[in-house]
DNA sequence: GTCTATAGACTGATAGAC
DNA sequence: GTCTATCAGTCTATAGAC
């Protein structure tokens, strides 16, 4: 029981206080005194500052992912086994964006710690992500029912852009808005999801690879 | 004579140790060693490990900047004071998807070097990244008059997907060529620019904000 | 079992001799 | 400009109290 409570008060402490200020400027002895228990709690109940962030980070993408399996679970089963491209990629990027974007002043620690854990990228939070291939296997399946006569490769780029453009701009809200003089409004999540699914799934529509050598072509040679 | 040699001789050393081994697993220490030179002259040269690093950054970074705005202005005057929406992107995404990609073996101390920060992003890094805007500013300005009539917002979204696309492609290398068995070649600069600037400029070709929006409103009320 | 107190190894930074 | 010696701060590990 007051393990429990130790153990629970670091990770709470430790959740807001990397979020707050990121993973760089926060050492252990910060987050003890946060939590208000001794430093080799730490280790005892974590093993090392490292697997401390790691359990953070897991316990919050294992949720993005459940809400993204969900609901591409629904869709597809609502479709008959094949949902249309669009869903399949706005089951993709939408929990990862609803989690991340909105109101700045409405954002949970856990949000805010998604958000650094997805620009910092320190090596516990690396070596975790590279683990995600499997999940993304799944929608690249799904995406082939939803467009079986597409070209594979495709298929894998367009994944691959989707989740970067809604990585990007979770990671770089700032820019963004500073560069467009805050016309480009980051609150709206469900217009953003809408921009990322639509410019993915017509990326995914039309035969983009053969007009653009086309056109690089015609650059070199007119 | 002395001075510029043991300063060289720590930029090489610590560009290549960071570009192998990542900014947290290379220590002041090490990179000294491997430059041959004693502890306190990085000190005395650069102020500090994060100087150090962000001089190494602002070097590689102002080169690909200076190439993009060349192939802009190349590009402008061949269309008099006006250039192509996908000539416009192809100089933004261009000259980092060269400096960054291409095999293996092939690729320098500086390119891996710029692929570490691209991931990692370490503080000193970040803070030079967060000045970027007013580089960016003059490729908004150039796609508003390649496309005079395209809303503003429209425009700006546009630049930041084509450069989320570029940029998660080089972060992303290995997580794209393991979910496609290999099947995307990672070695073809050429035919990933064409993608990134083909789904960019197809993005800001078709209304997309609005057929996203209906396609959400159908699902919501179907 | 749980937790505290403490020690050890390593880091970046710096003062001062040369 | 270079180097030695040393600093304060960090994470990790562990002996031992409760």
């Amino acid at each position: 029981m007051a393990t429990d409570h130790t153990r629970s008060a670091i990770l709470t402490a430790a959740e807001r206080l990397y979020a707050d200020r990121g993973f760089a400027d926060v050492t252990l002895r910060d987050i003890v005194a946060a939590a208000g228990v001794n430093l080799a709690a730490v280790n005892y109940h974590f093993g090392s500052k490292d697997e401390l962030i790691a359990e953070l980070f897991v316990t919050r993408s294992l949720a993005t992912n459940r809400e993204r399996l969900n609901e591409l679970k629904a869709a597809e089963e609502a479709g008959g086994g094949r949902a249309d491209i669009g869903v399949v990629l706005r089951a993709l990027v939408g929990p990862t964006l609803r989690g991340c974007l909105g109101p700045d002043k409405q954002r949970s620690d856990a949000a805010r710690f998604m958000i650094r854990a997805s620009i910092e990228s320190v090596p516990p939070i690396r070596k975790i992500k590279n683990r995600e291939v499997d999940h993304l296997r799944k929608f690249a399946a799904a995406m082939k029912r939803a467009l079986p006569d597409r070209d594979e490769v495709d298929l894998y780029w367009g994944l691959h852009f989707a989740l970067a453009m809604a990585h990007q701009t979770i990671r770089d809200t700032e820019r963004l808005t500073k560069l467009s003089d805050g016309k480009c409004d980051l609150n709206d999540v469900d217009a953003i999801t809408d921009r990322v699914v639509a410019v993915a799934a017509l990326a995914l529509t039309t035969a983009t690879g053969r007009a653009a050598k086309t056109a690089r072509i015609t650059r070199a040679v007119g």
